[in-house]
DNA sequence: CTGTTAGCGCATTCAC
DNA sequence: GTGAATGCGCTAACAG
């Protein structure tokens, strides 16, 4: 294969200059339909594409891109989709992007449509959504479909929205797969306790209600529904939920193994921890900071992640590739769940700080 | 952060010409040393980066790239590895990058010898070893080291070489965390069987010895040294194999749980499946073709990969960033050890075709 | 040693 | 509608 054609040796044979050879590629129009036709019939013989670098270069235009997504605390899970976009943003630094980040409570429907609201006004070139709130969303990717504004999800994607990207993990095999490894990890005869938080929007995510799914289909798939206990518990009152926790784990001794569905593993682990009951095994989600510690001392035995790091990388370049580079595909890709244990934890890069 | 400032600006500063900045950045020598370190005071001041793009486009040299692996059949790790190095040469395509690959045969030294003699004759810009044979590559690195031709390791590094990057999973951890698993799986009652491969090359090779240091860690560490059985089998005679492991698994009902550190976890398994003996876990290394298709069907439980096609990838950036971007840094990764399982089996990327 | 300069391929004026 | 001309930031060759 050899080298690409230019568009000035393009121009040549279409016996045109390279302006309307640029013309027909960008759809500029003002180009008469005879030429035009002479460009098009030599650009799809040659499969031609645009020397990306050479574009780039001569594109003087600066971008705005506004990031979006619930409020975070260092370490967090939304903390490292924020990482893997600033090192996104750093690699590509010579491309005159300038970016805005917006959070809001995610707890909290109105802080959320303030934060859109201030997206439309900002009116920006691209941008970055973690959505959490369903309906808000969808109204303003109407919005921005109606501008033309391109936008991209992380985390978790809003249906009948048009993304040019979505990053997000398959919850319900996230729910099946913590449920495996707890059978796995427990033996067949044991018994699992499901411990699910009260607090308020934790739940009715649309994630952790994908993951529930999940969880029950593979319990019901293996007929295993008389071995699975639930408890909720509030992370409001440790006292109350720790001494609910253990008391469930007395009555029932057959329960060794606990799953938390969102990233609140550390939570019940340091209940257990503190009441010596090292033999029960715990599987939550997310590498937070708190998971990490678990998984490091033993009370935490298994962590799922979602490579928010990467997440929010490939979310960047998504962008990127298709306001800048000009590419066609939309990016739809189902991370990788990756199963996180005490040997292969260094190894991960999308570790907290 | 502001726009970055250009070479010619940063030249203006140090009252020199851009032509000596140029110098100064590539270490081409012939400047000052007063006007260097002038320019190096700015450099390091405002953190500058070249504009790939730019500097992309004014390159002119064309690189040979040589690759040189053991030889591989389709959907085997080495094949993933491959296809992670070809993926980034279409991404970097734009470079004029000529690559050829070199293959040896793995159990055959000389083989591997009159590879790398192949690779000094061709004397490359760069070069990619996947190595197995110490002494030889030991050697053919010193020839290299000598006419400073760089060179990166994937799957694994060999010491007293200079290489510029070196791709590799942490082979101790593997063997640790496989054995971690089995007994998560199979409880602390029961017992492991290790199956070793009788096979010339396989048992020799680096990586295996060290997954096997690292199993025997963990056993020693967890006291369960009496619940380690081990059996040596054959891959020519799969009748005797056969025997040999059902035989071992009726002598010994305490064994729940067959760990086989290569990637022919798959041989075992099917031994297992085809007797009927579904309780026990089997766990091993890589996805391959015949190590995926067991995943599916249950008679694997867990598999480890240590993400061929990334190593691929990344060992071809190095390259480039170290011959054409001329970074400095040497790119040392450990890459993650992925736990497979048969629900994010289909999300991970780093499967044969 | 050092400064100057001609491109690299494309996007974008600006005349015609 | 169209083509010619300019510049993006950097590399490399060249003249001093």
């Amino acid at each position: 294969m050899g080298r690409q054609l230019t568009i000035k040796e393009i121009a040549a044979r279409a016996g045109v200059s390279s302006g309307t050879v640029d013309r027909v590629l960008h759809n500029r129009g003002k180009v008469s339909p005879d030429k035009e036709e002479k460009v098009r019939a030599i650009l799809d013989e040659i499969d031609f594409k645009l020397n990306i670098h050479t574009s780039v270069i001569s594109i003087k235009k600066n971008y705005e891109l506004v990031i979006c997504t619930p409020e975070y605390s260092q370490g967090e899970y939304w903390g490292a989709i924020d990482s893997g976009i600033k090192s996104a943003l750093d690699e590509f630094n010579d491309l005159s992007i300038v970016s805005t980040h917006i959070t809001y409570d995610q707890f909290d429907a109105n802080s959320c449509h303030k934060a859109y609201a201030q997206i439309l006004k900002q009116n920006p070139d691209a941008i970055i959504l973690g959505p959490i709130f369903e309906q808000e969303t969808r109204s303003l990717c109407q919005d921005l479909d109606n501008r033309g504004i391109p936008y991209a999800f992380v985390d978790s994607t809003i249906e009948g929205t048009n993304p040019i990207a979505s990053l997000m993990a398959d919850q319900p095999a996230g729910g099946r797969l913590i449920c495996r490894l707890l059978e796995s990890f427990t033996g067949t005869d044991n018994e699992i306790l499901l411990c699910r938080p009260k607090q308020a929007g934790s739940e009715q995510s649309y994630n952790y209600s994908k993951r529930l799914n999940g969880f029950y289909d593979y319990v019901k798939e293996t007929g295993r529904t008389g071995k699975v206990k639930e408890l909720f518990f509030s992370m409001d009152d440790s006292e109350a939920s720790a001494q609910a926790v253990i008391s469930v784990l007395k009555q029932n001794p057959g329960i060794k193994g606990v799953a938390i569905l969102n990233s609140r593993g550390y939570f019940i682990a340091d209940i257990l921890a503190e009441h010596g009951l090292k033999d029960i095994k715990v599987a939550s989600f997310d590498l937070s900071y708190n998971n990490v510690r678990c998984l490091k001392n033993g009370s935490i035995s298994v962590l799922l992640s979602q490579r928010p790091m990467t997440q929010g990388f490939i979310s960047v370049r998504a962008i990127i590739e298709q306001l800048i580079y000009r590419k066609k595909e939309k990016t739809f890709i189902k991370m990788p769940i990756d199963i996180l244990m005490k040997d292969n934890l260094p190894f991960y890069k999308d570790l907290p700080l």
